[in-house]
DNA sequence: GCAAGGTC
């Protein structure tokens, strides 16, 4: 049996199809999908795996032992070579420590002293993907030839590599080959399986290094910044290759931004035209440095009440077609629109596994020829807003693509593959795909043709200029209307002819620092700096975000986020600078051509590491203080009405969940309740009572400023009848049911007006306008009442153990799965089905 | 409890 091992199941499935003369036979191996077919009568099985299936991970059991001479012995009885350079002495203690408590304070499992041996400690490769490697080794001990099929690049070769090693364990007689091919076409996948090479050792060897040293920083840099100011379990402070340059772009940005000296500057704008044909106009000199040469220009045209059109010069430009979608201009391109990079990510990867777009990991922006332009096109026909500008490219005859400046031939770039309908998507999921086939519409098109108008009129002596822009061509804009100006429309006007003139204002206005980066531009950013990939920005600037680095977009660092930046600048520059990656680059290029060793790249690392350190530990104290600082400034919001102290936002120790507390305690035990959401402090108080406002944003909803002060008149709220208590009613009781808010928890809920002796109680959304209606749930009897959020009034039955919610759930994901069923394209190779997430109850409820 | 890189 030959035995083929792609990276991912989609290649293992598509090779199987291109190889086979018939139809392959899906087949599954402990529940890894598998591909068996045959070629000349022999017997071929593909398989997927899922990227890397082992990960390098520092020995977690070594103990360096007196009487092995200090070298480590693993928990086997193993010896590990100690890599344990001479002028350290050898380490008589184990790299990772049991949580131990120093002066009262628990200080975690890393201790400070152990990370200059962390530097330099020894490497093993673990298992991450059991069940892949279970699978593949199965397949293994029954072949007799094994083709490496991986991805064409340095982590194919090195993923390729890992899987050669697991199979080595259980058939090490087996010829191996290693198939190269940039596309998964019939002529590439022909030839690269009848012209089978052999795996490149050093290429691996190259990926290999690189994870080496991204652990090896990433584990020394993120525990010292972790235990130098130690917040609690859960509290990482995270640090990396990637991660910690990618922060620094972020806080320069901020730095310019701090550093920026707005000036003063002033605009005079002006009114022309009789209505409705009247227009605006700015003075030529667009921005006046001066108040007074404003004012004189004012004075000049005071008492004018025409003006004449002086010129008026038309130039016509073209704006050429957009090229081809890879993962960088899809996710630049979908955060204009509100998708986050992640977002954008995720909702690709499931609109690809549903069939409806191309693998979306590319770095390719030319459609490659064996792409069916015409086909694709003829398919989107199929979409009814797409019908009519489809016929019309298709009638024009052969179609031409523009082309990007990126070739690569390992995928085409993102465009759709099947019809889908607007109904049956959802409505981020059906945004990506319109952007998506929008796009790949508009790149088969022609240019537009705009005409820019610049109109110049004189009054009194004083030139004003007046532009507009109007499509004489749309070409692609007609499919494609993302990120442009809309026309400016003038109206006719002749040189030498005279307008009224309606008065000129004059406006004060400041130059303005340089922007933030949104999500999209720091991808853009990292893209040209070399850090991260494709497949992992977007996962880097979610990870500052999860550690709070960063805050909002456009990305605003913490001040934690700056403290850390500053505190690494200054004790670790290497780390904060992309040029780590730049050299890492060019060492893991001469590591393929052989020109040096894996260990000589990663032990210099480690020295660097290690030299690195000499300069951080001594400066803990240093280092510690600037960052409590930062977790402090972070927390704050405003002062204790009680003792002066600050207020804090806090996590209790126990639940985990958020309140405002005292920095005073525990002499000073003031503490506030938050509502559920993601909290902010404001600067601005309240403007009833003066305490301290906070940004409250819950779960898809809109933010609201509200009082920290429960007690605040701006968080009261008179009682509603909403009406009777059914089980009082059982009882032949008349009582009414009452909807009121508990001023310590900020919980709102209805209960029995007679609730010293009846139960009756039901729970109710924290927020949103209540009002009682007449009715009463026809499942339960109790009161419905209407809520009324951001996202309009919902009507509601409040018992939470109603039958009818029960029932509700389910016709809702029989619905759900009905949709997903019609949603599915028709086309002939549906790629893996996905499997239909479960929906949450909690985050439904709020 | 760490990184970044694949992929789901």
């Amino acid at each position: 049996m030959k035995l083929v091992v792609t990276e991912k199941n989609i290649a293992a499935q598509k090779i199987a199809d291109l190889l086979s003369v018939g139809k392959p036979k899906a087949d599954k191996v402990y529940n890894t999908p598998v591909y068996r077919f045959q070629v000349d009568g022999d017997e071929w099985v593909t398989i997927g795996l899922r990227g890397h299936i082992l990960e390098p991970d520092f020995m977690p059991s070594i103990v360096y032992k007196k009487s092995s001479g200090w070298q480590g012995v693993t928990a086997e009885g193993e010896v590990v070579p100690a890599h344990i350079p001479d002028f350290l002495p050898k380490p008589p203690f184990k790299t990772k420590r049991k949580p131990f408590k120093e002066d009262g304070v628990e200080m975690g499992a890393w201790k400070m002293d152990a990370l200059p041996y962390l530097a330099y400690a020894p490497i093993e490769k673990k298992p991450k993907e059991k069940d892949i490697i279970r699978s593949l080794k199965n397949l293994a001990k029954k072949s007799d030839e094994i083709i490496i099929a991986t991805d064409f690049d340095r982590e194919g070769e090195l993923i390729g590599s890992d899987a050669l090693s697991c199979m080595k364990e259980v058939n090490d007689t087996a010829p191996v080959f290693r198939a190269r091919y940039s596309a998964i076409t019939k002529d590439e996948i022909q030839h690269a399986f009848s012209h089978l090479v052999e795996l490149d050792n050093d290429l691996a060897q190259a990926g290999e290094s690189r994870q080496d040293i991204d652990l090896i920083w990433g584990a020394v840099l993120t525990r010292y910044l972790t235990i130098v100011k130690f917040a609690g379990y859960g509290n990482v402070r995270s640090s990396g290759r990637v991660q910690t340059p990618t922060l620094a772009l972020i806080v320069a940005r901020e730095r310019e931004r701090m550093a920026f000296v707005p000036e003063d500057y002033w605009v005079i704008k002006a009114r022309f035209g009789k209505e409705p044909e009247d227009f605006e106009a700015t003075h030529a000199m667009a921005r006046f440095k001066a108040e007074a040469q404003a004012n004189a220009v004012m004075g000049h045209v005071e008492d004018a009440s025409k003006g004449v059109i002086s010129s008026i010069e038309k130039r016509k430009r073209t704006v050429a077609a957009p090229v081809p979608f890879n993962t960088t201009s899809l996710m630049a391109a979908a955060a204009s629109e509100g998708l986050s990079p992640a977002r954008t990510m995720r909702i690709a990867e499931s609109l690809y596994m549903d069939g409806y777009i191309s693998y979306p990991r590319v770095d390719n922006t030319v459609y490659p020829e064996s792409l069916d332009l015409e086909g694709t096109v003829r398919k989107l026909s199929d979409v009814a807003v797409y019908r009519p500008y489809c016929q019309e490219l298709l009638s024009k005859g052969a179609l031409v693509a523009t082309r990007g400046k990126k070739e690569t031939t390992d995928h085409p770039p993102i465009h759709p593959t099947a019809a889908a309908d607007p109904d049956k998507l959802g409505a981020p999921e059906w945004k990506l795909y319109n952007l998506i086939a929008r796009r790949f519409l508009a790149t088969l098109s022609e240019s537009a043709v705009v005409e820019g108008t610049k109109v110049t009129i004189d009054v009194a002596s004083e030139p004003f200029v007046t532009r507009g822009d109007v499509l004489v061509k749309p070409g692609f804009r007609a499919i494609y209307p993302y990120g442009l100006k809309k026309d400016e429309q003038l109206p006719s006007l002749e040189e030498g002819q005279s307008v009224d003139f309606q008065g000129a204002t004059c406006t004060k206005k400041q130059t303005e620092p340089p922007a933030r980066y949104s999500q999209g531009k720091l991808i853009q950013e990292m893209e040209k700096l070399g850090l991260g990939t494709k497949a992992t920005r977007h996962a880097i600037i979610e990870r500052l975000y999860t550690v709070k680095y960063v805050q909002n977009d456009p990305i605003e660092p913490s001040q934690l986020g700056i403290a850390v930046c500053d505190a690494l600048g200054k004790f670790a520059p290497q780390i904060t600078s992309p040029d780590m990656t730049a050299t890492l680059e060019e060492d893991m290029n001469k590591i393929a051509a052989g020109e040096k060793s894996r260990k000589d790249v990663v032990d210099l690392s480690r020295d660097i590491l290690h030299d690195v350190l000499d300069e951080l530990l001594p400066h803990q104290e240093e280092v510690k203080d600037a960052l409590a600082d930062a977790v402090a400034a972070d927390a704050y919001v405003g002062p204790c009405p009680k003792c002066g102290k600050d207020l804090q936002l806090r996590a209790s120790s126990k639940t985990r969940s958020m309140f405002i507390g005292c920095a005073g305690w525990p002499d000073c035990d003031v503490t506030y309740p938050l509502p559920k959401g993601k909290v902010e402090a404001l600067e601005e108080k309240c403007p009833t009572c003066g305490m301290p406002q906070i940004k409250v944003t819950a779960f898809r909803s809109k933010p609201r400023t509200l009082c920290i002060d429960p007690n605040c008149p701006t968080n009261q709220e008179p009682d509603v009848v909403v009406g009777k208590c059914p089980t009082c009613a059982e009882k032949g009781l008349d009582k009414k049911l009452i909807a009121s808010k508990n001023p310590r928890t900020l919980k709102r809920f209805i209960r029995c007006e007679n609730y010293e002796e009846c139960e009756t109680s039901y729970p109710l959304p924290q927020y949103g306008e209540l009002t009682a209606t007449e009715e009463t749930c026809e499942h339960c009897g109790a009161p419905m009442v209407i809520v009324k959020t951001a996202r309009g009034p919902w009507k509601l039955c409040p018992n939470f153990n109603c039958p009818g919610k029960e029932k509700e759930a389910e016709e809702k994901e029989a619905k759900a799965a009905q949709k997903k069923v019609a949603a599915k394209p028709t086309a002939k190779k549906a790629p893996a089905k996905k499997t239909a997430k479960k929906p949450s109850p909690k985050k439904e409820k709020e």
